[in-house]
RNA sequence: GGGGUAGUAGGGUAGCCUGGUCCAUCCUAGAGCGUUUGGGACGCUUUGACGGCGGUUCGAAUCCGCCCUACCCCA
């Protein structure tokens, strides 16, 4: 185990360590030659699967999938004025239709706003329509100037989940934001991935919302990372492109909507979250391997130990469970590093000594070493990876726990921003105080009304001008 | 937004300052063959590279310019 090998940085060099374990384990190729596009390999984009069909699927209850064009008419795009200066640095244009200037320049979606509400008009005639509720699956492009980073900041976003939501009401828009809340936790949680939610200051909310509540997951070295969005959109852009329904008494309403976002830095968040120093750790529920089988087969015992391990992932298999037999011409060692790299979260050794036993080595990615009778083995897996999942999440619970702290004082925010926390402080939500806090500490005010089962929401005196103040969160972010 | 530093095989590097001895060094990965296999096997054979475009020069990986790309630091 030297450098010969080629070992991944320790985690504590996050920068180093989130770079090379992309290609390392295969889930990007960053090698594209243009800033800020990226390539899913074939195992990130398995992991991308299992990872999005859980959010399909928590949408589905309530949502309907659709989709939308790529392409907005410049027309369309520049009716609402606070979106278009949220995003107009960061468009890109399609000018030309082969050597011919279009009449019509189109932008490439940065969001879907002003592709979705246009036909939200026509769509929307009555209180019957109501509420619709839509999302789609998309790649957006946005023309970023800072530096790129695979799945945190790109240029191409490969997998953005945005929900677009219309209703009667602010209240019952209201009520959708927090549904919507509710869904974001769920998907959280079934990738192990302790979240904070927090409302979001004026001068930082989507340009064109009433309010922005955003979800932020505490990356390693304790910057945050937001990983969600939900915006009560009141009726800014129904105003704008006119939708409007007919209520019961006859008079046409302007309608009420939402907006709610996921993109694939989900994904930048669970590998970091749970990686160490070996690799990735996936939980079971989105690994595309739950647990590989590697036969010991050892001399004269070959043939015994193949078909005694064929027989093990066939069991699986019909179990219901992803396994792989590795049957390459490697040494045991190197596969167990090979697929402790990436994230498999179980391992089952089959040798002469387990079979005559009558038992299997199950060695989890989170350290423990146990034996699996053979004659349960599929509930002995199937056990064994609830434990796996619930060590994972405790693990994940604990870091976020430990990197959270509160502080009365700048001084305090400071030193607690430079020892990797993300702090919780006092603030009187006016801008200057805002802006006081940031700039001194080097850091972002996340947000109020947090919601994370480590952050009480008291109140006090704000750290800059002693007026009365409420729980903020204040980070550095990515 | 401002500043650094760097781009040589799939990955990592030597060579660059002081142009020629470089059809480019070493490690690793890949392919083939054989012996191996309870925590990164070994031997032999073998494929593969000077980021792009221009310029200087008899001659450029090496010097100059622009572009592209990447990483780090500061706001």
């Amino acid at each position: 185990m030297d450098d010969e090998n080629g070992t991944l940085p320790p985690k504590q060099d996050f920068s180093g360590w989130y770079n090379d374990i992309l290609w390392r384990a295969e889930i990007m190729d960053v090698r594209y030659p243009v800033k800020g596009l990226y390539v899913w390999y074939p195992y990130g984009f398995a992991i991308r699967k299992f990872v999005y069909t859980r959010l399909r699927d928590l949408l589905d209850r309530d949502h309907q999938e659709t989709l939308f064009p790529l392409l907005i008419p410049e027309q369309e795009f520049m009716k609402e004025a606070e979106h278009i200066r949220g995003f107009e640095d960061e468009v890109y244009w399609v000018t030309h239709g082969g050597m011919t200037p279009l009449d019509v320049k189109l932008a490439l979606r940065p969001t879907s706003e002003t592709a979705i509400y246009p036909i939200y008009a026509l769509w929307l005639r009555s209180h019957a329509d109501l509420p619709m509720k839509y999302y789609q699956i998309v790649n957006t492009f946005r023309y970023e100037t800072k530096q790129t980073r695979p799945m945190i900041r790109a240029r191409e976003i490969t997998s953005f989940m945005e929900s677009h939501t219309v209703h009667a009401t602010w209240d019952e828009a209201e009520a959708q934001v927090e549904y919507e809340l509710g869904l974001t936790k769920e998907f959280y949680d079934g990738l192990c991935i302790p979240i904070t939610i927090s409302k979001r200051p004026d001068w930082d909310k989507f340009p064109g919302a009433d309010y922005t509540i955003a979800v932020d997951a505490i990356m390693p070295g304790g910057r945050t990372l937001q990983c969600g969005t939900v915006h009560h959109l009141g009726t800014h852009f129904s105003k704008t492109f006119s939708i409007t329904y007919e209520d019961k008494d006859g008079n046409q309403q302007l309608a009420n909507q939402t907006c709610y976002g996921i993109s694939e830095r989900c994904i930048a968040a669970l590998l970091s979250m749970h990686g160490d120093d070996k690799g990735l750790i996936l939980p079971p529920a989105i690994a595309p391997v739950q647990a590989v089988i590697v036969p010991i087969t050892i001399g004269k015992r070959h043939e015994d130990v193949l078909a005694a391990a064929q027989k093990l992932e066939a069991d699986l298999k019909a179990a219901g469970l992803r396994v792989k037999m590795d049957t390459r011409d490697m040494r045991p060692g190197a596969k167990y590093y090979w697929w402790e790299l990436r994230g498999v979260p179980l391992r089952l050794e089959l040798g002469p000594r387990d079979l005559d036993g009558g038992n299997v080595m199950a060695v989890r990615r989170t350290g423990e070493k146990s034996q699996i009778r053979l004659a349960t083995v599929c509930d002995g897996v199937t056990k064994v990876l609830a434990e796996i999942t619930e060590s994972i999440r405790a693990k994940a619970e604990e870091h976020t726990k430990s990197h959270l702290c509160s502080v009365d004082s700048m001084d305090t925010l400071n030193a607690a921003l430079n020892n990797g926390k993300v702090a919780v402080v006092h603030w009187c939500q006016k801008r200057e105080c805002g802006n006081a806090i940031e700039e001194m500490a080097n850091s972002s005010i996340l947000g109020t009304d947090v919601r994370s089962p480590y952050v009480s929401s008291t109140t006090g005196p704000c750290i800059v001008c002693k007026k009365p103040g409420k729980a903020t969160l204040v980070g550095r972010t990515y």
